[in-house]
Parts: C-alpha cells; sequence; structure tokens
RNA sequence: GGGCGGUUAGCUCAGCGGCAGAGCAUCGGUCUUACACACCGGGGGUCGUAAGUUCAAAUCUUACACCGCCCA
C-alpha cells in the first residue's frame, strides 16, 4: 500500500465498478423490505454547488447505511427543467447571436432548448458520480420526460374537472424582464432607499387639493380613485361624491372611503391604482372602480400613459416627476426604505399587474397536508420546522401556475373562436367539447415548473399507471431530504398532490438539511467572491473528505459553515484509518481470511489462550462504537456518525490499541498472543471500515478490498451491529486504569523535561491488589508507551532516592532521576498537585455537607459524591506522604 | 409588525438538570520504523446579561440585550 492516502488513484476506479455491477439498482419485487427516496431534482441547467454536495451526501449516507442492512433501497436521481432558468441560459445564448426566440417561433425555439439539455444539460449529473452518490441512474427521471408529461397532464385535468384549477383575471406578480407571471413565493423582497413622492390631486372645482404618497408615480396614469379612512377626521367634512382631478391626464378620481387606509401614513390619502397593486386591487372590487392597466408586458408604459406611451417605466417616473414639479403639483419628496420585489431569477424589479392567468384552488387541497402533519403521518426532522409549515399552509393563498413562457409543459387547454368556451382535455381534442366547433386554439402559457415538481414523488413511479410496479413497491417513499428553502415551494405541494392523487402522503418523513456558508457563516455568493466550488475540493482532497466533513458539519437545524482546515483534518483522519490499515496488512501473511463473529466469540471464550485484555477492551470498545452509530443515523445525527466513528478509529483503535499489541506482533505473529491480536485487529478494521462506508465510501472499499474480507464489496456487506458476547466492562475498566497510569508518567516526563527518548527507570508502591497485578499484566505496554526501561515492585521510597514522584489512585510512583534532584522544585510539583486535589475536596465536602442535599439528591449521585470524596482523601494522603517524605 | 432560531475555549460548534467537551488554531517537546496528513504533553471558560425555580442550572422559567432566518 501507500505510504500516504491518495483518493485520486481509486474513486474513480470504484465508482465504475459499482455502477457497472449494478449495485445501485433498486428491484421492483423483492422479498426485501424496501427503503425509497426520490432526489430534489436539480435544474438541468445547473452544475454542482456546495448544497447539492451536502444533500447528496445525506442522501448517499442514508442509502449506503440502508442498503447495508438488507433493505431494497430506491434512491431515484432525476433533473428538473427548471421553465425560467433554462429558457433564460438558452436565449442568452441566441442572443449572443443576435437572435430572439421570437425570430426562431415556439417549435424551434423549444428544438433548441431540447438540444442544448441533451448535449449540455446532464452536467450536474455526471459532477454527481464524482460524489460518489449511489442512486439507481436506471431509473433517471427528467421533469418533462414523456411519463412525467403524462401525469401533469392527469392532475391538471383533474383539477380543472373538480374545479380545484381555474382561470381568471387577477393582480399577479409580473416580471418584465422574463416576460411572465411569477408566483407569490417566487418574488424576494429587497430593502431598497427609494423615494415617497407627495403629489397634489386639484378638486376640479374650486380651490384645494388632496395630497397623496406614492413610491411608484408613473402608476398614477392607472389611478382610478382616491381614498381615505372613513374615521379620519381630516376628511369628514368632504362631501360623500367628492372627486378629484388626475393631474396631467385629467380623469376625474371619486374619492372612496374604505378602512384599508392607514391614517398614520403620509396624508392619509392614497391614491388607487386596481390594475397595478394588490391592495388597491381589493379596494377598486369594493366600491367597483375601474381596472386600468397602463404597462405592456415589457416594462414600457402602454397607450393608456398618454404622452409617456412607449417609454420605459423608470424613464416615465423621471419625466413624469418633472412634470408635476413644473406643475407645482409635486408637494415634496422624501428619502425611503421600503421592501421592493424582485424577480428570484433575474432579480429585476416585479411589477404587480392586472393578467388573465391560470390558478391553483389551494384552500381544499391543504387541508388534508395539514391534517397529515398534524397527526403526524409525516414527520419533519427538525421537529421545529412543523411550525413554519402550518403557518403558511394556514394563510395559503390561490397558486398563480401559469407562466409565459415556451419551455415546460404546455397547458392542455384550448379556445374555441366561435362560443369562447374552454376545453381541457387528456388528449389534444380536435373540436370544443362545448359547441363542437373545429375553431380551437391551443392555451400559450405553460405551467409553473414547481407544478410539475410536486407529482415528483409518483410520477417517477409510474402514475398515473396505479399498477406499475414501482409505485407498488416504492410509494410511499420513507424520506425526504431538503433545504427548509422550498418547504413552500416544493415540499407542501408534494404533500397536496400526493394526498390528493395517491390518497397517501408521498414521504413519511422530511429531513431539512442546513444551508452551506463559507467558515464565517457568510451566505456563499458571487459577489463575495467566496464560493467553493465542491468540484475543486474533491479533486483536491477527495470525495470522501468532502463527504465526512458535510457530515461532520451537519448538526440539524443549523447551518453549515463549511471549513477547508476542517476538511484537512477529515483528510488527515482518512489518511490515518489508511494507515492503520497498512499497518495490519504489513504485519498480517499474504493470505489471511477474514474473521467471523462466531470464531471471535469462541477465541474470546478460550480463556488464557484467548484474547487478551486489550483484544477484549477494543472489541467491547467497537461494540459501543457500533451501537452509536445505529442510534445517531436513526436519529439522523450525522455528525455524531461522524465523531463516533473518528473516535474510535482514531482515539480508541489507533492511539491505543495499535500501540498495545506492537509488543506481542513483535514477539511474531505466530505467537497465541500475535495471532489473537491479528484476528482482533482484523475484525475491528473490517468493522470500523463498514461503519464507516457510508461516510466514505471510496477509501473504505479501498482498503477493504486489500485486508482479508468476505464478499465482492463493501457495499454489500452487512452494516454491523453491537455482538452482546463481546461486550467487557471489566476489560474497559482495566485499559482506562493503565491509560490513566501512562498519562500520568509521561505527564511527569514532560514536566520534567526529560527527553522523550529516554528510558527511564519506575519504582512503584503501595496501591490495590489489582493496580499490582495490572502493572504485572501489562508490564510490556507500560514499558513500551511510557518509555521506561525497567518497572520495579519495592516496599517504600527510601528519603534520598533522587527521583520524581507521583501517585495514580492509591498507588504512589517514583521516576528515577540520574544525579541530583531538585528538592525544592519537586516540593513546589507535588503541592501544586495536591492544590487541585484540595480545590475539588472543598467542592465536595461543601455538597456532602449540605444536608438538603443529603436528604433530596438522589441516593445514586450522594453515593457517587461520596466515593470520589473517599478516592480524593486516599490520593491526598499519599501524597502527603510523598511531600512529608521529601522534607524532613 | 408577527413568528422561529441562536449567544458555551481564539474560531466553528456538541452538550440541554448531577465533576464544562470536540475539531481546528495555539504553546512546549519528539523523525519512539503504520501515519510529520504523525506522536507525546500543556495552556485556554463568570456557558450573552439579570432575576427566578431546584438539594443541585450551561441545561428549566421569565425579562432584557445582541445576531441571524422566515412571513407580512
Amino acid at each position: 500500500m501507500d505510504r500516504a492516502y491518495q483518493p485520486n488513484n481509486f474513486e474513480a476506479k470504484w465508482y465504475r465498478l459499482w455502477e457497472e455491477a449494478g449495485y445501485f439498482q433498486a428491484a421492483s419485487s423483492s422479498a426485501k423490505e424496501p427503503f425509497s427516496m426520490v432526489i430534489p431534482p436539480p435544474n438541468v441547467t445547473g452544475s454542482l454547488h456546495m448544497g447539492h454536495a451536502l444533500q447528496h451526501t445525506l442522501h448517499d449516507i442514508l442509502v449506503r447505511w440502508k442498503r447495508m442492512q438488507g433493505r431494497n433501497v430506491l434512491w431515484l436521481p432525476g433533473t428538473d427543467h427548471a421553465g425560467i432558468a433554462t429558457q433564460n441560459v438558452v436565449e442568452k445564448q441566441l442572443a449572443e447571436k443576435g437572435i430572439r426566440r421570437q425570430d426562431l417561433g415556439r417549435e424551434a425555439f423549444e428544438k433548441t432548448v431540447w438540444d442544448w439539455k441533451t448535449e449540455s444539460g446532464n452536467t450536474i449529473t455526471k459532477q454527481m458520480r464524482l460524489l460518489g452518490t449511489s442512486c439507481d441512474w436506471s431509473r433517471e427521471r427528467f421533469t418533462l420526460d414523456a411519463g412525467l408529461s403524462r401525469a401533469v397532464r392527469e392532475v391538471f385535468v383533474r383539477l380543472y374537472r373538480e374545479n380545484l384549477i381555474y382561470r381568471d383575471e387577477y393582480i399577479v406578480n409580473w416580471c418584465p424582464r422574463c416576460g411572465t407571471a411569477i408566483s407569490d413565493l417566487e418574488v424576494v423582497y429587497q430593502s431598497t432607499r427609494g423615494k415617497l413622492y407627495h403629489i397634489r390631486y386639484p378638486f376640479p372645482s374650486g380651490p384645494g387639493f388632496l395630497t397623496v404618497a406614492t413610491t411608484r408615480p408613473e402608476t398614477m396614469l392607472g389611478d382610478t380613485a382616491v381614498a381615505v379612512h372613513p374615521a379620519d377626521p381630516r376628511y369628514m367634512r368632504l362631501p360623500g361624491n367628492a372627486v378629484v382631478q388626475l393631474p396631467i391626464l385629467g380623469r376625474l378620481l371619486p374619492v372612496v372611503r374604505d378602512d384599508f387606509v392607514s391614517q398614520d401614513f403620509g396624508t392619509g390619502a392614497v391614491k388607487i391604482t386596481p390594475a397595478h397593486d394588490p391592495n388597491d386591487f381589493h379596494v377598486g372590487k369594493r366600491h367597483r372602480l375601474p381596472e386600468i392597466n397602463v404597462l405592456y408586458p415589457d416594462g414600457r408604459m402602454n397607450e393608456e400613459a398618454g404622452k409617456y406611451a412607449g417609454m420605459d417605466r423608470f424613464e416615465c417616473r423621471k419625466k413624469l416627476v418633472a412634470e408635476l414639479e413644473e406643475l407645482a403639483l409635486l408637494e415634496k419628496v422624501e428619502d425611503h426604505l421600503h421592501n421592493v420585489g424582485h424577480c428570484q431569477r433575474c432579480h429585476t424589479m416585479v411589477e404587480p399587474r392586472l393578467s388573465t392567468q391560470w390558478f391553483v384552488r389551494v384552500k381544499p387541497l391543504a387541508e388534508e397536508a395539514i391534517r397529515a402533519v398534524e397527526e403526524g403521518r409525516i414527520q419533519f426532522v427538525p421537529e421545529n420546522f412543523s411550525k413554519i409549515y402550518f403557518e403558511w399552509m394556514n394563510n395559503i393563498h390561490d397558486w398563480c401556475i401559469s407562466r409565459q413562457l415556451w419551455w415546460g409543459h404546455r397547458i392542455p387547454a384550448w379556445y374555441c373562436q366561435d362560443c369562447s368556451r374552454i376545453t381541457v382535455e387528456i388528449s389534444d381534442p380536435t373540436c370544443c367539447s362545448h359547441c363542437g366547433s373545429g375553431q380551437i386554439q391551443r392555451e400559450q402559457d405553460v405551467l409553473d415548473t414547481w407544478f410539475s415538481s410536486a407529482l415528483w414523488p409518483f410520477s417517477t413511479l409510474g402514475w398515473p399507471d396505479e399498477n406499475a410496479p414501482d409505485l407498488k413497491t416504492f410509494y410511499p417513499t420513507d424520506l425526504l431530504i431538503t433545504g427548509p428553502d422550498i418547504i413552500f415551494f416544493w415540499v407542501a405541494r408534494m404533500i397536496m398532490m400526493g394526498l390528493k392523487f395517491i390518497g397517501q402522503v408521498p414521504f413519511r418523513t422530511v429531513f431539512l438539511n442546513g444551508i452551506v456558508r463559507d467558515e464565517r457563516k457568510q451566505k456563499m455568493s458571487k459577489t463575495k467572491g467566496n464560493i467553493i466550488d465542491p468540484l475543486d475540493i474533491i479533486h483536491q482532497y477527495g470525495a470522501d473528505a468532502v463527504r465526512f466533513t458535510l457530515a461532520a458539519l451537519s448538526v440539524p437545524g443549523t447551518d453549515i459553515p463549511f471549513s477547508t482546515d476542517r476538511m484537512k483534518g477529515y483528510s488527515a483522519f482518512a489518511n490515518k484509518i489508511w494507515n492503520a490499515a497498512r499497518f495490519a496488512r504489513m504485519n498480517l501473511p499474504e493470505e489471511q481470511a477474514a474473521i467471523s463473529p462466531a470464531e471471535l466469540i469462541a477465541r474470546r471464550n478460550a480463556g488464557a489462550e484467548g484474547f487478551s485484555v486489550a483484544d477484549r477492551w477494543i472489541l467491547s470498545r467497537l461494540n459501543r462504537a457500533a451501537a452509536e452509530m445505529q442510534e445517531a443515523l436513526e436519529n439522523y445525527r450525522f455528525d455524531e456518525g461522524t465523531r463516533i466513528i473518528y473516535r474510535f478509529v482514531w482515539n480508541e483503535l489507533c492511539d491505543w490499541y495499535l500501540e498495545l499489541i506492537k509488543p506481542q506482533l513483535a514477539e511474531g505473529g505466530d505467537s497465541a498472543g500475535g495471532q489473537s491480536a491479528l484476528a482482533t485487529l482484523t475484525y475491528c478494521l473490517d468493522r470500523s471500515l463498514r461503519l464507516l462506508h457510508p461516510f466514505m465510501p471510496f477509501l473504505t472499499e479501498e482498503i477493504w478490498q486489500r485486508l482479508p474480507h468476505d464478499g465482492e464489496s463493501i457495499m454489500l456487506s452487512s452494516f454491523p451491529r453491537p455482538v452482546p458476547e463481546l461486550d467487557d466492562p471489566a476489560a474497559e475498566e482495566e485499559i482506562r486504569q493503565l491509560a490513566e497510569l501512562i498519562g500520568r508518567i509521561r505527564n511527569l516526563r514532560s514536566e520534567l523535561n526529560i527527553e522523550p527518548g529516554r528510558k527511564m527507570t519506575l519504582q512503584y508502591t503501595g496501591g490495590s491488589p489489582e493496580q499490582q497485578a495490572l502493572i504485572v499484566r501489562h508490564g510490556a505496554s507500560l514499558r513500551n508507551l511510557a518509555r521506561l526501561e525497567s518497572v520495579q515492585p519495592v516496599a517504600g521510597f527510601s528519603r534520598e532516592l533522587p527521583a520524581a514522584k507521583t501517585i495514580v489512585g492509591s498507588l504512589q510512583l517514583a521516576l528515577l532521576l540520574e544525579g541530583i534532584l531538585n528538592l525544592e522544585e519537586e516540593r513546589i510539583r507535588l503541592q501544586r498537585e495536591d492544590e487541585k486535589l484540595r480545590i475539588d475536596l472543598e467542592k465536595l465536602n461543601y455538597k456532602l455537607e449540605s444536608q438538603d442535599f443529603l436528604e433530596r439528591a438522589p441516593f445514586e449521585v450522594v453515593e457517587e459524591n461520596r466515593q470520589r470524596r473517599s478516592s480524593i482523601l486516599e490520593r491526598r494522603d499519599k501524597l502527603q506522604e510523598l511531600i512529608s517524605g521529601l522534607s524532613s
């Protein structure tokens, strides 16, 4: 084996082998219990970023773990057609050649996008493989696949027929750059420094005016009223039929009274623009006001804007304000900080705009979806997220699903030119279903991408064919792992659709992963330049180190501050286990069979001929690690999982066990002790690798193949479970004591500045019979690990003995020094030790002298404290002996 | 404005009633032949502030401060 861990040497090789061998593939039917997940489909346009890397790592950990537990695992991959994003990408490319999509026409444009998708659209799925994701590529899906499109169509038609989808004129969020409506969720509000314009609307008869304040003066061209609060004393004297005159256009506007007006804002009089403001829209409906749309879809003013027609909205604002000023109708302009909606995709300022769109009536669907979570049929992890879910679901609004795009699922609705009614059909109709006219035209709009995403858990499994084997086997899926940012966009909608169309929840558990940030918890962004490209670091440190780091930082409910330093640490861990394996390999004979638990138990029970205390200890610790790992993974505690295996491999197996068996191995592998040690080591490594496999699939496979093993891949091996017969509290206690003893001697050496290489003589006296026996039994390890030449029992220490002394428990130790010992320094050192004990003792005394404590604390706690005290008393006693030995 | 979360070592975070922990960083010392991506040892904390509950509070309660996120 190489001297050091070099991931680039083997990662690609194993992935190819696994994939070709079909290890990732689920069985449509199997005696094994199924376990299924669907991937949150990344955009086809996308490339792998840290968020994906995190999410896919967490998926893969669970999936590999479940597979090793013998489940029939399906992890279904795929991509999303991402309507706006993809159309934008291709339009941009066309723009470079000076072509607009309108020049191509719809069909040609769609073909261009498809070509692009086939050619470079699957970058991300190739990149996913580098991370080691064991998803079932044979079942890969795309939201525009024929099967999925059929599901979309079926759902649309059925919802329409149940009146859960309708078409209406409504105020929607309009992105002038994308030229389409977007849903409420796709608007991101940004705090923006703007202006508040106070504009005078004169009374047409007589003097005076009403002053209204607005942040969007250009919309005044669409004003159809001015509103005041009915209880506002300032406007009490205004007649009921008062009107004002709209500046510039001269239109007469009624003054209406409406509760919605806030008296504190501005002058208490507000302009009403029903076609361009959601609140005004509702006021307009209440007061039967006309709705005047002043904007073209591209954000220019339309013919309703009079002389401003054709001008861009912001240009118009400038010119219009200047004109008002000239007319002395501009009272004042204030700086104003407010939240302004921007398009999530292109960051253009969104315009609320009246238009005719398709909507889903969500409330009826939401009720059942709320109940599913309330009743625990779906569980959120961490649990807190259910609150966010409930809050949104309880205040849900209808969902605008039509988009004025060309890339997506075209809405299956046809308009009749004769009777002007709508025909909605599963298969394309040739005539109007109402009047039979052949003069029908298909709807131009496509559906919101999230509409098809909402069907993902069942559309990918073969629905609407209700007998599809995959659907029967794998629905409901067991778990969904996704980001908290798409609970509303996606999770909630999947729950609604799953319940509506399959009658069962789409998944039983939703795990929300954190957001990956940089190590200072800043969001990663291009402008900040703090983006870490997962491909870079995979290339540099290996996929295993990246995965392990992401898992280690993945504390449920918190963001992930990704740190390259942390990752270096985990890459070192990979190197550590690599070298532990190398050490084993060097000591093992060429042909060595794997060892079974049964064989191991038999040997262990063979008494003196069998395993050493160290062997029994590490096996017992391994049990503990396996039990803890099980618990950690069951609770989605990826962070704990990494801690558990890290600690076991590094701090127990490598730091202690390997060092403890070196003396035996030095005797030769043929000795009884050597054989047991090798058997134990082989077993522990094998099990460690299996425990680690879900986190570091490549490294574990590479090493596993090089060590004695059963089977063709670690992927197919079983996940370790604790073997009760190997639990051994006595051995654990003994090694704990040995480690304490060694630690004390090492500490002494370090305090006395004794060169690490120098072999010392240790004398000891006192102590319990067990302690004495322990020293004898572990003499070789003690000498080796504390760098001692000899360890001698003595009846007592003479005063003149040139030695540094200390205690462990009730055992007194003396490290013999050459030359003269500085008695004063020695005394100070021992007194410092004593001082620590004194402080501990004081605390304990305080507790144990409290009557309340003795009476009210549980017996075990009191007893524990008593024992601690008596142990400290004993140690102080021995220490005092040493101190007085110095001074007399 | 409403809701949620956070504040523990220099940094990033575990711990969530019974002796304050980890990784990294830091300091001192080592090439002790698996590993310098290593080994050994050390230092470092009023557990945001204040009050309360309790025999016992980092942990439970309340208020406050500061920082984030979501919704309006």
